[in-house]
DNA sequence: AAAAAACATTTCGTTTATCGAATCAATTGT
DNA sequence: ACAATTGATTCGATAAACGAAATGTTTTTT
């Protein structure tokens, strides 16, 4: 019942608070800031991003989007090409190095989880695989992801 | 085995990746800036915290802490003493209102979650609070909380 | 064709974050 | 007592982040 839901608010609340300080641990270690790190997610984790959206999902302004990603593709993590049948767009791509500081970015947390999970007894293993599957299928719903339509060029209109 | 680590790390980077955006939105909403608000979680999560401990935790330089702490307590949001029995020690605190501040600050995800969650059938309700109870376990486990031991004030040793 | 709207970028100025080094106060070890 | 250590702050300097407004392109509308 209310109970429940507050309860899990509760415990959903602690683990935020923990992965905040994450975020910050990482970013430090892949040697960008945190809002680069955001805008880099953000476009990794879609095959390509305009920097309107990218500006919205990070909270950020355009003008402050733009020079993120400025300094994301001076570093070569990322790319911007023109928009096939709409010059006026811009797509943001992570390039292969983006993908792969992302990927081998060491993160503490994950560490630390890993470590105790392991010692888990296999019923809980399997309860909490199953649990964070779910909770991250619901939070990455709230995510909402303007799925990025294809830019499929040209079309003819009439 | 090793199969259920993995996919519990995947499962929990995805989750990761959707809470980093979190704290920006969240900071943004109570007016402070990320770190700011880093910091005075830190200070709300215990009864009170030293300048020195609170930038190993949060990943900063003494003297960041230092103009953080300011920053905070200009707003009334925490109080710095000075240690009783150790003069060269500050300890701060947040102040109702700092508290209040952290309470009330609208959590977008929290929000998503809770309403996707209500949704669920009792049994994963449940299954989903145990779980996130123990990842929180799990994960705040790793942040080490030199645990803040009482100041019982000036003792008389010897 | 002209006007309006949409996007990205540039420019300018302000605020933060952050670090290292120096400084000050207080405590501890010898 | 004296020296070394510890904790916090201050100072100075640099790099980011950020926003508002102006600019330049490229659609869309009218």
């Amino acid at each position: 019942m209310e109970d429940r839901t507050q309860s899990s608010l509760i415990a959903l609340r602690r683990i935020l608070r923990a992965t905040e300080l994450n975020a910050r641990t990482v970013a430090r270690a892949t040697g960008l800031t945190t809002p680069q790190l955001i805008v880099l997610e953000i476009v990794a984790s879609s095959p390509r991003a305009q920097p309107k959206d990218i500006a919205a999902k990070a909270g950020v302004g355009q003008a402050t989007a733009t020079s993120l990603v400025d300094k994301l593709e001076a570093r070569g993590l990322v790319e911007r090409t023109r928009g096939e049948h709409d010059r006026r767009l811009v797509w943001v791509t992570a390039t292969e190095e983006g993908r792969r500081v992302l990927e081998s970015a060491p993160d503490p947390l994950q560490h630390v989880f890993s470590q105790q999970f392991s010692k888990l007894p296999d019923w809980e293993q399997a309860m909490i695989v199953a649990a964070l599957e779910k909770i991250g299928a619901i939070l990455n719903a709230g995510a909402i992801d303007a799925s990025p339509l294809l830019d499929v060029g040209p079309v003819d209109r009439r």
